[in-house]
DNA sequence: CAAACGTGGGG
DNA sequence: TCCCCAAGTTT
C-alpha cells in the first residue's frame, strides 16, 4: 500500500515531463556513459567545459585508453597530459585536473571527495562541474547550470538580461535547483542538458517537440529568439607575433616550452620573439641564428576567443648545434615522428605538419 | 566584476 | 568573411 498523495513531495512537472522526454530521445551511450565512474564522468565534465561533446568525444576515448585510473593520471608526468589534450584547448584544464588527481592522492584516498564542498575545492573543479560529478556519479541531488541548462532556464523562466550577470546568475541557479527533482537525478541532469543541445538550441529552437513548451515564458511570448540574451560585447585587439622554426641538418626542429602562466602555458611551441636579436640570445647555448638562412613564410591569423594573434614564422633552416649542449629541460631538438607525443598548441602543430 | 584562457563549428 | 559561442573556472 503507498502512502496517501498528500504525503508525498509534489512533483516537479517540468521534471517529470523532461524525463519522460528523456527516455525516449535523451542520450543514454555517450564514451562516459559507459562503464560509468567518478573518474571518468570528471574526466569528460572538465572536457565538456567550453567545449562541445562532439569535439570532446575523441579526445575522451584516447584520454581514458591511455589514463584509465585517476592513480595513473596522478602519477604520469606533465607532459604527457598536455600531450593527451594538445589541440583540445584551456590547457589549464589539463594541468588542473593532474594537480587535483595528485590532491586526491594525498588527501582522499586516492579518489574524488563525495562532499560538494571538498570536490568544489579541487582546482578546475566549480560549482557545476562539482554538482553534475556527484550528480552523474553517485546519484546525488545537486543542480547544475551550464550553458544549455541556463538557455533552458532563461527561456522556459523568461529571464531577461543576460544569463552570465550576478542577478540572473543568482535566479538561474534558484530555478535549476528548484526543479532539480529528488528521484533520477543523474538522469534529469542529462535530460536537461540534452533539451538545450537539441531543441533548445541557441537557433531555430523546435518548441513544437519540446516537452515543457507548455509552461515556458519565451514560447508564450514569442521571446524565443530574444533570450538568452547575448553577452555584451568587446572589440578583440590583434596583436603580432614571431616564431622562429629553427631546423638542424637532419630537419629536427628546436622547441622551447612556453612559460608558466599565460596562453598555451607550460606547452611545447616554437620559440616565440619580438625581435630576432633577442631571440638569438636566448637561444645561444642550442643554435646560431644566421640571417643569411632565414626565410620568411607566410603570415597568417590565428583567432582567440579574446583576441587576433598574426603569427609570422620564420624559418632558419640547416643550423649546426653547438658541441656544447647543456641539459636544459625547457628546450629540446625533435624530429616530425615524435611531434605526436608533445603537448603542442594546435595552430603550432598545424604549421610544424605543414612544412616542407 | 571583468579579463584571461583555445579551438572548431554553425549561421 | 565575420560573429557568436559551447557541459566554466580562475585570477
Amino acid at each position: 500500500m503507498s502512502a496517501p498523495s498528500a504525503d508525498l513531495p509534489t512533483p516537479d512537472t517540468f521534471a517529470h515531463a523532461l524525463l519522460a522526454w528523456f527516455d525516449v530521445h535523451g542520450r543514454k551511450d555517450l564514451p562516459w556513459q559507459r562503464n560509468r565512474n567518478a573518474y571518468r564522468v570528471w574526466l569528460s565534465e572538465v572536457m565538456l567545459q567550453q567545449t562541445q561533446v562532439r569535439t570532446v568525444i575523441p579526445y575522451f576515448e584516447r584520454f581514458v585508453a591511455a589514463l584509465p585510473t585517476l592513480a595513473g593520471l596522478a602519477s604520469t608526468e606533465q607532459d604527457r597530459v598536455l600531450a593527451l589534450w594538445s589541440g583540445l584547448g584551456y590547457y589549464s584544464r589539463a594541468r588542473n585536473l593532474q594537480r587535483a588527481a595528485q590532491i586526491c592522492v594525498e588527501q582522499h584516498d586516492g579518489d574524488l571527495p563525495r562532499d560538494i564542498e571538498a570536490l568544489s575545492a579541487l582546482p578546475g573543479i566549480g560549482r557545476s562541474t562539482a554538482a553534475a560529478i556527484l550528480a552523474q556519479a553517485f546519484g546525488e541531488r545537486h543542480a547544475i547550470l551550464d550553458g544549455n541548462v541556463r538557455r533552458v532556464l532563461a527561456r522556459w523562466h523568461g529571464v531577461r538580461g543576460w544569463p552570465g550577470g550576478s542577478a540572473a546568475q543568482r535566479l538561474l541557479w534558484q530555478f535549476a535547483d528548484t526543479h532539480t527533482p529528488h528521484e533520477r537525478v543523474a538522469d534529469y541532469t542529462q535530460a536537461i542538458m540534452d533539451l538545450g543541445a537539441t531543441l533548445c538550441a541557441r537557433s531555430r529552437p523546435q518548441c513544437a517537440r519540446c516537452p515543457v513548451a507548455s509552461g515556458c515564458v519565451a514560447r508564450r511570448e514569442g521571446l524565443t529568439a530574444v533570450l538568452p540574451e547575448a553577452k555584451p560585447k568587446r572589440v578583440a585587439p590583434t596583436r603580432a607575433t614571431t616564431l622562429l622554426i629553427v631546423r638542424d641538418a637532419q630537419g629536427r626542429v628546436l622547441l622551447e616550452r612556453r612559460p608558466p602562466t599565460g596562453v598555451w602555458a607550460r606547452l611545447w611551441s616554437l620559440p616565440e620573439t619580438d625581435d630576432a636579436a633577442s631571440a638569438a640570445r636566448r637561444l645561444r647555448d642550442h643554435c646560431t641564428l644566421r640571417a643569411d638562412s632565414c626565410t620568411a613564410l607566410g603570415s597568417f591569423v590565428h583567432t582567440f576567443s579574446h583576441y587576433h594573434l598574426e603569427i609570422t614564422p620564420l624559418l632558419f633552416d640547416g643550423i649546426v648545434k653547438p658541441a656544447r649542449v647543456g641539459d636544459d629541460p625547457d628546450h629540446g631538438w625533435y624530429a616530425r615522428a615524435e611531434l605526436a607525443a608533445l603537448g603542442l598548441p594546435a595552430p603550432v602543430r598545424r604549421l610544424l605538419e605543414s612544412l616542407p
